[in-house]
RNA sequence: GCGCCCAUAGCUCAGCUGGAUAGAGCAACGGCCUUCUAAGCCGUCGGUCCCAGGUUCAAAUCCUGGUGGGCGCGCCA
């Protein structure tokens, strides 16, 4: 619709550059936008207000003039200048309705659209370490990550999500000593209990677990509990697979799955990580110091040096950070999105720096971040805080089974990313019937419900006779919705581009608006058959769009409530 | 001290590449169920868009400088 706009609004230009009232040297960008307000018509557009000093003449006037060289076209019913100058549209009645007939045609399509042309993206979200249960960051995490992939999917691009296992280094150490001062025996009081050990209560079940000799099944891992309190290297295996297999139930029950767990400690067994300090050192950014080596991170933007290699021999996490990225880049992802928690924001310019360093022509801005700004949780009106080491923990599974996976997802994924968000379990939980997600789902129910009264009644219904009768949708709220329905393609496309899923929880609740408004004031099936057909397509494309968005936050569209 | 993010109604938050009287939910108050699900609808109340400059025909939106909050600045991840 902006298009063939635009393709008018730009002839008229030519028009009036070829009679010398605009100079022929001006390339004028035509900015078309919906209006907020119905009495602006559908469609508006500010190009008199951007051409007005190129003119020499005042914007109502231009405008007027560009009105009357617009080509005559069926789509529009009328023009207006209005306020400053801007050029009012309103379309014609049938260019309005053509949207249900459109909807009702693509169904599930709908909205898609093919701007990622089938290209190779790669998706890594969650990400947690698997040294304790997910809590609701990585929920935020986990619902910001698995919409972008099904808006970037959406969006015509070839999706890959996966979840980077950081089963290596100090934090897994860490790990194994903690379950094995509780295989032990020790509680945190005790003075043997390793600095820095994660004090949890699960790491008492991964003890008690691990010595009664159970056997656990994770993704791809089948570890047996040896129940020997000082096979440390044992205790880790045990304990990783343990907490991995949580966390893929918890996330199963979050109704997110990844097409790739990639272990970080394959990179150390395929010789990756070696590998990559090979070529770091031969590329000359490294050096040493203090017994440690480092990587001249400054020569490309981070504000100091990093540790690559530390006294110890050990790697820091940082290389096997850089290895892995290097191998996404190998596995041909031109576009590759993290979504992280911004307390990991400093990663974004040292991972970067480190895949520059390692001079094989990556770009500079690859890869892309997505950073989702801090949970805080409150209940009774305190924050809880949230942290693997001290006691109190509240994981997404209590938040699941509290207010439900819907709910949940919603509330995590419909703020922006870059918003902080407090998380009320109170609130969620008293007031879970106001939850918003409810709202929209409502509608969807609603939309099924006529139809089945409909069948109840034994009426029936036919669609393409019912796409004859469009012309029958003449009430307010009825031109509310079809101007909203039509704007749904826009939006996904804007949120794939920007990488905000959440301004399709936005669109989705306007939408529900706009249907329980008009379901309040207007009967569906009414005597007259002309008008009870439209509108029954009416609200079958409405029930189609609320579908396909809820689809695209991971949240279901019930038939019934 | 330096870097990233944020500041909009009492609370939680929207506000699309700058656009025409700044929106929603919750909270408060008043109405609407013999009619397709009242998890709904209609109405009232409620805002110096943190402050000060700047750019522009036009700024909540862009720029600069402040103020306030979150996060980060490890040979942790």
């Amino acid at each position: 619709m902006k298009q063939e706009l635009t393709q008018l609004i730009s002839a008229a230009l030519g028009t009036l550059q070829g009679a010398g009232v605009l100079p022929a040297d001006v390339e004028p960008r035509i900015n078309i936008e919906r209006t907020r307000d119905k009495s602006h018509g559908d469609l508006a557009s500010n190009i008199a207000l951007t051409l007005a000093k190129a003119a020499g003449m005042p914007p109502r006037d231009l405008a007027a003039r560009i009105c009357d060289a617009l080509p005559a076209s069926d789509l529009v019913r009328q023009t207006e200048i209005a306020g400053p100058g801007f050029i009012n549209f309103f379309l014609s009645e049938a260019t309005s309705q053509a949207v249900v007939q459109k909807i009702l045609a693509q169904g599930e399509q709908f909205g898609r659209s093919n701007s990622g042309e089938g290209k190779r993206l790669q998706v890594e979200f969650v990400s947690a370490n698997p040294t304790g249960p997910l809590h609701v960051g990585h929920g935020r995490g986990a619902a910001v990550g698995d919409s972008l992939c099904r808006l970037l999917r959406a969006a015509g691009w070839d999706v890959d999500s996966e979840f980077y296992y950081n089963d290596a280094g100090a934090q897994i150490d860490n790990l194994a000593l903690s379950v094995q001062a509780r295989c032990k025996g020790m509680t945190p009081e005790d003075a043997a209990w390793p600095e820095d050990g994660y004090r949890g209560d699960y790491i008492v079940d991964v003890a008690k677990s691990y010595m009664a000799q159970e056997t656990v099944d994770a993704e791809d891992q089948h570890v047996d509990g040896a129940g020997d309190a000082d096979d440390l290297e044992a205790i880790r295996r045990f304990a990783v697979a343990y907490l991995r297999r949580e966390q893929d139930q918890d996330l199963k029950a979050f109704g997110v799955d990844f097409d790739l767990y990639f272990l970080e400690s394959s990179l150390y067994s395929s010789g990756a990580v070696e590998a990559t300090v090979e070529r770091l050192v031969s590329q000359g950014h490294t050096y040493e110091k203090d017994g440690a080596l480092w990587l001249r991170t400054t020569d490309f933007g981070d504000d100091k040096d990093r540790v690559m290699r530390k006294s110890d021999g050990k790697y820091t996490y940082f290389l096997p950070d850089v290895a892995y990225h290097k191998n996404k880049w190998e596995r041909g992802f031109g576009r590759v999105i993290n979504e992280q928690g911004a307390d990991h924001h400093s990663t974004v310019t040292r991972v970067r720096a480190g895949l520059q360093a390692l001079g094989e022509n990556i770009p500079e801005g690859w890869p892309d971040y997505v950073l989702h700004q801090m949970v805080t949780v409150m209940r009774d009106g305190e924050e809880v805080k949230i942290s693997k080491r001290a006691g109190s923990y509240l994981t997404l599974r209590d938040l699941i089974d509290e207010v439900g996976r819907d709910a949940t997802r919603y509330f995590l994924v419909a703020r922006a990313p870059t918003s902080q968000l407090t998380f009320d379990i109170d609130l969620a939980l008293s007031q879970s019937n106001d939850n918003p997600v409810y709202y929209i789902q409502y509608a969807h129910a609603r939309t099924c419900s006529v139809f089945r009264k409909l069948a109840e009644e034994g009426g029936a219904w036919n669609r393409e006779q019912a796409l004859e009768q469009l012309g029958a949708l003449t009430e307010e709220h009825e031109k509310a919705i079809l101007k909203r329905l039509d704007q749904y393609p826009e939006v996904v496309a804007n949120a794939a581009r920007d990488l905000e899923p959440h301004t399709i929880a936005t669109y989705l609740r306007e939408l529900a608006g706009d249907f329980h408004t008009w379901y309040n004031a207007h009967k569906m099936l009414v005597d007259d058959a002309a008008l009870r057909d439209a509108r029954l397509a009416l609200s079958e494309a409405v029930r189609q769009v609320l579908a396909n968005g809820l689809d695209l936050l991971g949240v279901s569209a019930p038939e019934q409530m």
